[in-house]
DNA sequence: CTGAAAGCGCTTACAG
DNA sequence: CTGAAAGCGCTTACAG
């Protein structure tokens, strides 16, 4: 059935090792004994099974990727960075969620311990980390993708500048001399969001603080009940774009202009950004780089680099309508994230 | 290092086949001894080697799923439906993507032959439907997530009531009163598209159709044209939500009130559309059952069922203010999709 | 009910 | 430059 590295020995009249050292091109083999050996593979279409090739060789070339939901607006983001260098290292990547509790978590640590693979890339473990330090301590290699802030320094990670990015949101509101600001948090135990409510502040002051928990649902609700307070605020930053999304169509159905009367920002810049109405000035996490950079950071870690701290990526402002450059400057062109980006370092 | 079968056997008093009996309780095994070997395994936290059972098994209890892209908007849903599944039933699931051209094409290929994956799960091949009949061909099981409608009926596949789900909007639309309806299509090419204008014109016959690409500036520059032409409409149904959010903007910027001068339906139900302005009224398709009929499909095959032929799953109409049930009927609560769902069988 | 042995398809010292 | 042999960690007839 199934062509094997004997049948290509035997075939070019050579041993099973020599085959295997031109695959892997390793140790001296004699030019023209070389040649006829991949003539047979080609004509073959021999290929290694990477099952055997992993028992031999004692790992699997294939990392596992660990995540929380594969349905959240940016999580498509991260896994293309992700899948990308992974396939570019010739690396395959097991994809596991963690979304029917503990009966997942023992499934994967199963697979874990099973060793269908080398490393693993983990977003947001949540209430399982202490799970992922025993694999870790185990002497899985493990890399973190921390959109939450949780700053563990039992493993490498990479993270964005929430408190930056919060800054940022401020500066832009402020150069367009708004005073008044309300701001709608996620659920206060993530480190982001402390970040991002500590560098808006820094720049920004202002004690109109909503706690919501990153729906749609929770924007508005924070918007509706200042409006119904008689609360006077002049703009607003929603901790990421859904509640974002809430407090536009609350301030719509308030009958409130943005960004006439109220100027929004968001945080994150996912698709759904460029069409809500008006399109949303946000501040984008490097999501797909993030992916990138933790599957590289693995990848070299497999490869034998010591391991490396926390890399942080910078957030982008993006300026779209919601939250233009200066007041009642008109449209801006909002179809197009990365021609109106507007870079903070 | 490792804790191998062997080091089980050894502290259990036992061979190492009476430890892989008990481990996959195949064959008569003492109660006492089964139970030893279980603490044994137990104390020792003894997994097998996945690589090794591989080999020895001849199969590697995982699958592999090639999609064009990550970050397509429905991508997620159809991704979770085939995780659940497949870790479920106790595989793993190897991503690969089509993203890098003919170099991604040719990585996959020698994966796939190197038997990191027992069946294949598909989105749209493109371009590739070639290679992927070459695999299954070479008796590699393969299962299609149809979302073009291409048809091949080379291997089972999955698809959507795209006909009647034209259909459908139709109705929907004739129910309302409207008569003049703009069909903004996507890539004549593609089987859905045929479908769903087939579909929705036996209905609602009609001459405006405006050929597009699925992307929001096709369906904002189709309204654009057709108002600027003067050619009166009373509603718009676009084959994606992307472009129908174009149109909705379109709409938007000249004035026109939706769905009061204009009712507009999308197709796909993206999140996105529950946050357009006003949300929208769409043809959902089931894109998470869609990647668990597949990837139970693809399992019982694995099982020694016999391949079944294509599996259809029906659309569903969800209502919304873009398109609300009668003609100026007024807010219809667009938030939740399942609670406004209007289903056709 | 249990075990010794062969075999899955590779890689890797070791020897020449 | 090349090959015989052991070994990776399992499963599976085969024999008892």
């Amino acid at each position: 059935m199934r062509v094997t590295i004997a049948d290509v020995a035997r075939a070019a009249g050579v041993s099973k090792t020599t085959v295997s050292r031109v695959i892997n091109t390793k140790g001296e083999v004699d030019g023209g004994t070389a040649a006829r050996v991949r003539a047979v593979i080609a004509s073959l279409g021999y290929v290694p099974s990477s099952g055997a090739v992993g028992l031999a060789r004692g790992s699997s070339r294939t990392v596992g990727m660990l995540v929380p939901s594969l349905t959240w607006p940016w999580m498509g983001e991260v896994l293309q960075g992700v899948v990308d260098t992974v396939e570019a290292a010739g690396y395959g990547l097991l994809l596991f969620t963690f979304n029917r509790g503990a009966d997942s978590v023992e499934r994967f640590t199963t697979q874990v311990s099973a060793r269908a693979f080398d490393g693993l890339l983990v977003v947001e473990p949540e209430n399982t980390l202490d799970k992922i330090i025993a694999l870790s301590d185990r002497g899985l290699p493990v890399v973190l993708i921390d959109d939450r802030g949780s700053h563990p320094d039992e493993f490498p990670s990479v993270v964005t500048t929430n408190h930056e990015g919060g800054a940022s949101a401020a500066r832009h509101l402020l150069a367009d001399g708004r005073s008044r600001p309300l701001v709608i948090t996620g659920p206060e135990q993530f480190g982001c969001v402390r970040d991002r409510l500590g560098g808006f502040r820094e720049v920004l002051p202002t004690d109109l603080v909503a706690v919501g928990d990153f729906t749609e649902l929770s924007g508005r609700l924070a918007v509706e009940q200042l409006l119904a307070a008689g609360t006077p605020f002049d703009s607003v930053f929603a901790h990421n774009d859904i509640s974002a999304a809430g407090a536009l169509r609350a301030l719509r159905a308030a009958g409130r202009s943005v960004p006439d009367d109220i100027a929004v920002v968001g945080f994150d810049d996912i698709p759904m950004a460029q069409h809500t109405e008006p399109p949303l000035t946000t501040v984008r996490q490097p999501t797909r780089r993030m992916g990138e950079t933790a599957a590289l950071m693995l990848l070299g870690h497999l490869g034998g680099a010591t391991a490396q701290e926390t890399v942080v990526l910078p957030t982008e402002l993006v300026v779209r309508q919601s939250a233009p450059l200066a007041a009642n400057s008109g449209p801006v062109n909002g179809s197009s994230a990365s021609a109106s980006a507007h870079r903070f370092p």
